[in-house]
DNA sequence: CATGAATGAGAGTTCATTCAT
DNA sequence: CATGAATGAACTCTCATTCAT
């Protein structure tokens, strides 16, 4: 399957353009992006995202509908195929792939986005809290329920392990993609993820077992 | 052929200007913000603004560096009285403080201002993590290298329990300030800190106090 | 929601917006011109002038620019075909063209705009200087050569003849242009170069040779 | 009389405000003029101005009115006097007076104002002409006529010689003011004058003394 | 489908003018 | 008298959106 050198595939213009919207929203912030920034990285004139969208605004819900659920449906299979057999395999998959996700700068763009922009949209912020942090939330809450149950894990709140789950990687994402802090001695979202999965199963205090 | 009505003229009036601006920024962004809201808010006209700030990415820029530090600053003060004695303790303190602050819309403002606009300003992104962001992995630091001298934390890294700590509150702050999403169980953002802290502390993986 | 009315888009638009421009600063001075005068002047809407011109100062010096040097470069021509054969001819020629120039109030706009505001921009000033008067000091001083070499001319300062060829002329554009003072019996600025002429080259003081 | 040291004299504030003006409008140009400028430049605060002047227009009406006049008076009384006896000498002194006012920075500032203005005003236009030019031509003619009849001019016409003695003095204004152009063997206004008139007197073709 | 010239509402900023102190 | 904080109208410039070609 060679890949055609871009023969106009008018077909795939609005998911061209829509990655565009991305890469300028997520540089410059929405209200400071132009919508001709946005046509020319697309290869196209101003006039012509009009064909494919009715305004900048549809441009953001698109970009944001798009993305939103992805992850989230990522990380739900991924805790119910996992879960009931390891739940401790389970929890560092799921850190696993959200710290790597979060880490790329091209993957975390649209999360980034909703970051910066839920604030002043309430559309987005339901939209995105409908579609994936609650979806994350249940996940999370039946991989944390297969757990104890299993006698692996103790029985803790699921809010806090979410944030404590989930908190650490956006903190990675924002530290690396926006304010460029390096981590000193890990140099990978994977060793990143092991590192802060150990923390949070095993904790920061020594275990005496040791005897 | 203007109609004024003219105030009384605190010295305040920087500050609450920049109040107001903060009310702004953080509610519709700040490049949707417009000056006249903020004049308004402060109960100015759109004139006077310009008697106090040359321009609107001043009134950034002053905010920016007005809310830097503090926090930055309280949590070294905490560590650095905290952490020889009781580490523990010093921990557990830092992150009730950064959690309460974080949850209380008014104190988290500035933060989550920096949040959303430090992406496509360098000089605020800059700014931050030399004023806010260094200061807290070092304060974080000192506290993690007095608990392992004391035996009383394991030896980990400083970057992945900086993400540990800081994350969870970041994510705590965006989830209940921006999506609205409060925890099921926990009422407080004190009993948050708690159950995070214990797990930060303990892990998920119960310790086998048999023995 | 704009309900714009297009028109044809000719190449000749920026030429017709420096038209509009120059009447309009003419008229108002360009510190009171309003680019939306200038635009509508040239039947196109505010915003339109931008896309031709980055500012209302680019227009300004586009103006300066394009008028600059014409007229230098036509008395440059005039003296070096004229000057050989016939100096005094020559004179009479470069004067009368000066004088019915800036006697049509649409020729001399530019000079006149240079004019009120070169005073308060340095670099229109040094534009105008270099690209118009040293051009003409040079054509006058070669006039003036040829002149003195063929014995038809006296032997004078340059300096002292550019402003004696062209004071007058200046001189009555300012008396005609814009203090609408017409001369009571010369009727055309051709006739006004002629009187003033004649009285360069044979001065007030009749001639005794009449004898 | 020994002069006191800026002993605030509230009488003289006008004047003073008046000489701030003119500086700062000659400068800038009266519409880039700011008030506070002037105000500033007067030892004044901005109200304050407001206290003697009701308006920006006022301070530029008064500065013509002020301006306008003295020289033309001027001129008059030198024709009045000098011409009955000596009407070359009295052409001379004329030259030399407008000559060097015009070449001193400060007296002419006022002129200079008037020329840069009176294109977007009618009511300096028309004040001007009612009060300098057509009383500077009234004098001229009457020279004029006296030298006639003396039989030491020729009897051309007065707005040709009108242009043919104020033209090189406003030119050598523009010249050296505006253009910073100065002469390059001509090394003061005096000198200018005289080389000036001297071609108005005898002109530029060589006169057949031997006969 | 695609272009890009054109529109016009709107935002930041300036500044003449006013008036409480 | 004098101050300078405050006003608000006006202006330059931007940009989402439209539409003739």
């Amino acid at each position: 399957m060679p890949q055609p050198r871009r023969q106009r595939r008018p077909e795939a213009r609005p998911d061209e353009i829509l990655d565009a919207a991305l890469a300028v929203f997520t540089e410059q912030g929405f209200a400071s992006a132009r919508v001709e920034d946005i046509a020319r990285r697309a290869g196209l004139s101003k006039g012509a995202v009009y064909l494919y969208f009715p305004s900048k605004d549809a441009m953001l819900n698109a970009l944001v509908e798009q993305s939103a659920g992805k992850l989230a449906r990522a990380a739900e299979q991924l805790v119910a195929i996992g879960a009931p057999g390891d739940p401790e395999a389970a929890l560092r998959s799921l850190l696993k792939m959200l710290m790597t996700a979060m880490a790329d700068p091209d993957i975390s763009a649209a999360p980034r986005l909703v970051l910066t922009e839920a604030g002043r949209s309430p559309e987005i912020a339901a939209h995105y809290r409908s579609q994936v942090l609650d979806i994350a939330r249940r996940a999370l809450g039946a991989l944390l329920e297969a757990g104890v149950a299993a006698g692996r894990f103790r029985d803790v709140d699921t809010d806090a392990l979410m944030r404590l789950m989930g908190g650490p990687c956006v903190a990675h994402m924002v530290l690396t993609t926006i304010f460029d802090l390096q981590p000193k001695q890990i140099n990978s979202p994977d060793n990143m993820a092991d590192a802060v999965c150990d923390l949070i199963l095993f904790g920061l205090v020594p275990r005496e077992e040791a005897a």
